[in-house]
DNA sequence: AACTTTAATGCAACTTAGTCGCATTAAATA
DNA sequence: TATTTAATGCGACTAAGTTGCATTAAAGTT
């Protein structure tokens, strides 16, 4: 994937702050929250969530808050499901496509919450 | 539903602050966020933040981030999705059973985000 | 390459959600 | 009624996220 073009292409300045951003998303395996995310970049906080809303506002970027209560964001991909874990709190991304019948809605996010399957077996 | 043996079998004490937001958790047709449910209730907040983790805990609530960064409580129910507009930020309570295939994953929680069916025809 | 426009940034101050320790009070039980 | 233990209020705190404003840097233009 090319961030230069993905922010270019939806009219966003390229700035390094931008790029700082969105490549640490790229190489990431999974959600990162803020902590993660910002660690190592030096910019301002202000500046980071004025970004990260623009990305959501693009839909480069999407979040949800996890069972930490902290917000984990990731670049948009294929629609697919978080599973995240009440004992544990880690986050899985679910590759199985899951089936909603719900007609007129469009799904962009789902967020499935419970006992995953270490945690369920004790 | 009687939320005085509801509270009582989980073994947390019947107190005047625990009725309330219990009642009013139990009259609300939708979820509620924090300024809703705790309005008209005099009780300290981290008086209750405590009550609504215990409750969480004890699975007599449970609770999930909408699209305004806000949590949100209802009473525990049989298991059914919460969808999001993203665009109008309105909750809906899925009526529709939801099938998964997730082998050895315990569902609690079901959250989808997306355009709802008005604002997609927009 | 310098110039202009407009968006992005840093800083500081602020708001709000949520937490924690501690002394006090109220609920359940004996 | 007395005792135990959990729940409460208060105050102080942390961390997430926001806003206004002056400054700076990107992109487009001569």
């Amino acid at each position: 994937m090319d961030i230069e073009n993905l922010v270019k292409r939806k009219n966003l300045k390229l700035t390094t702050a931008r790029m700082e951003i969105l490549e640490k998303l790229l190489h990431a395996s999974r959600p990162l929250c803020y902590d993660e995310l910002k660690n190592g970049i030096s910019m301002d906080k202000a500046t980071f969530y004025r970004n990260i809303t623009k990305f959501e506002d693009k839909m480069i970027v999407n979040s949800f808050e996890s069972n930490d209560k902290k917000r984990y964001f990731e670049l948009n991909q294929p629609l697919h499901a978080h599973f995240i874990c009440v004992i544990c709190d880690k986050i899985e991304c679910i590759k199985e496509p899951l089936d909603f019948n719900l007609k007129g809605y469009s799904i962009e996010n789902i967020i499935l919450k419970g006992k995953c399957k270490k945690c369920n077996q004790i």
